[in-house]
DNA sequence: GATATTCTTGAAAGTAATTTTCAATAACTA
DNA sequence: TAGTTATTGAAAATTACTTTCAAGAATATC
């Protein structure tokens, strides 16, 4: 069994809530794919399989997966929530082609220390943090 | 007249459209406002002086503002989309504050640098970036 | 294991912000 | 000044997200 599958339980578990088998197929079909998704496209994935299982079921088990931590909420601001992986990953930011919309994950200890410093100075409690780089990459440039 | 303007008229200009009294007067009550605004907001503040600019027109002109580089987006993830002055303004990221919606803006040449070396790195030519920090200010911390 | 309780589901309806449509009007061009 | 084309404001449409609700399913209790 996954890790966070066992994750999922633990926090469902603890919140009272029920284990089902729509949020079991929701949770493998998330993670069995390693690109950012939003709602829609993660549904359109389930009911391939599942295809009992409705929008709203798909959209509430991304709330339940986004507060147990398994899962990262990203708003590049056109639109629409998409979905990543955050269980075993790094903090990282994020390249975008204004192009072919696709991204690049990058990771940059120096300067999540900078931001730390930054938000110190400013008597501020981080809890969080976004960083999002526009532009166009290698192939659209 | 203000710089402002003036870079709003050339943009209209070269762009083929046309000066008219609204958009003026939206450049206006944009520019006497420090706050950060949304659309409605500032809607609501133009109806005051100019009872007879509808919202759609507001709201059209701020696309043009965004586009001619006077006027930024900015996007909390609330659901809102806000906008601040550009021109004579350096780039800064936010400080966010998760209780009371209050943000600090803050400059950091030192991060901004980072950046530019990472995406370099990926051969990732960089035209706009976004860094926010979430948190609690001091005073709800 | 049966029963009661409460959570979960899926469809449909609701919400909120943004965006488009369209006919009347206004600004520019020649 | 007349003709062309952009602009306006109201209303309707769109989009993504969120809530509601009745029927069904999971857990706890007996």
């Amino acid at each position: 069994m996954k890790e966070e599958l066992r994750i999922f339980n633990a926090f469902i578990r603890a919140k009272g809530l029920r284990r089902t088998v729509q949020r079991e197929r929701i949770l493998e079909v998330f993670l069995a794919t390693e690109r950012h998704i939003s709602t829609e496209e993660l549904y359109r994935l389930v009911k391939k399989c599942h295809p009992a299982i409705g929008f709203v079921t798909v959209y509430r088990t991304m709330r339940l997966l986004v507060e147990s931590g398994l899962c990262g909420e990203i708003d590049f601001g056109d639109g629409l929530i998409r979905f990543e992986h955050k269980y075993g990953h790094r903090h990282h930011g994020h390249l975008i082609c204004l192009k072919c919309g696709r991204f690049i994950e990058v990771v940059n200890p120096e300067i999540e220390e900078l931001q730390e410093k930054m938000a110190r100075r400013h008597n501020f409690r981080p809890t969080k943090h976004k960083l999002e780089i526009f532009g166009f990459c290698q192939r659209c440039a």
